[in-house]
DNA sequence: CAATAATTTTAATGATGATTAAAATAATGC
DNA sequence: GCATTATTTTAATCATCATTAAAATTATTG
């Protein structure tokens, strides 16, 4: 009787968060594909060689396990975020990097990374929950743009529509790219500065 | 018994026509907000203050709905492509046309246009149809930036990547737009302009 | 190896929502 | 106003999953 873990860390633990969050990225797949009604328990657990009652070991409902999908969506964005402005040197510069970090985690081993884009199918509490963290990341790159405009490596411009004019360009990638590594790699090379070209 | 109407115009077609048309704008609104399988015909049926089997006067089944909500959105999006070709000085101002154009039918009046997220749902022949149609808009709008690169008021750059970035934008819109005639007129003046920022 | 805990499956159950058929209502043409 | 056609509703039916409970299997630990 797992399903609730949250505490100490022993090897059970850890190889049932390692299988959750296979069972993550098999979600994810298949919601960015068909979405979220469209896919059914048994398309996930097909995925990973399990049967459809078998995931109910890993989460309580359905429900949660979309909701769980978004938190990691959430997570890996604000990974990225936190990664490039460590790093980076000025306000482009910052947002290059944060874009090439979030697209090696949407298209790499890591990936795939579920598309937020049925929200609204969340139960009222995780829905706020998600759509906070998902204005905090907006409000995070939105606060990178206005960084850059005061350090003078990005043009002034209305930084809320800009932000979202890149945030669609980026949670659209999932819609189109299916896991061709060549073409993962194009657009590892292409986006960022694609992406970026309009801001200087 | 209509349903599979064609050919003639009578005034009874017309009606049938305004309201079947009225009906997949509701459905697209329902759809890009919870998507295809996340909307009931009850959830469409009611923005239209009818029943849900009153659907069934106007398509064979919710499949249909789906699929012309697809063709009327690829028909936007062939129109605003083409208003822009015919009327374009140079590739990237007909890139500026374009893009205005089809944000004016996503964001005004004619709205909302369904988002083709589900296309993996679809019967295979309404499928392969809609995925036609869909990439031939793609080829259209790479072949505009072509056009720019030839004419020299575009810099060279990776057509297919470059495409995939702005349709993305332009495909998320109205994931977060809603119908706030504010924030359309904001979208119609920005957008644009960010969309073809980095291509010049 | 034995005992216990972890994981998965098999076999129901139940709810939701698409679909249909028949009946009712509204509109139109004469 | 009458007859016909168009439109919508009411009241089933049917299929598809999500979900659950109990049993079976597999792994772990002493």
């Amino acid at each position: 009787m797992q399903s609730q873990r949250s505490g100490s860390e022993n090897a059970i633990d850890t190889r049932f968060r390692v299988k959750r969050d296979r069972m993550l990225r098999a979600a994810a797949r298949c919601f960015n594909l068909k979405g979220y009604s469209g896919t059914s328990l048994k398309d996930v657990a097909d995925l990973l060689g399990l049967t459809d009652a078998a995931l109910y070991y890993y989460v309580r409902n359905k429900q949660e396990l979309v909701y769980l999908c978004y938190v990691r969506a959430a997570d890996v964005g604000r990974d990225a975020m936190q990664r490039a402005s460590d790093e980076g040197e000025d306000g482009l510069e910052t947002v290059r990097r944060y874009l090439r970090y979030h697209i090696e985690y949407m298209v790499g081993d890591q990936g795939p990374v579920a598309i937020m884009s049925e929200i609204p199918s969340l139960k009222p509490q995780h829905r706020e929950e998600v759509l906070e963290l998902s204005r905090e990341h907006s409000a995070a790159f939105e606060a990178l743009l206005e960084r850059g405009i005061a350090d003078g490596s990005i043009a002034p411009c209305d930084v809320r529509m800009t932000g979202n004019a890149i945030m669609g360009s980026l949670n659209w990638i999932p819609k189109w790219f299916h896991g061709d590594p060549a073409v993962a790699e194009k657009i590892l090379e292409e986006f960022p500065r694609i992406l970026s070209a309009g801001l200087a």
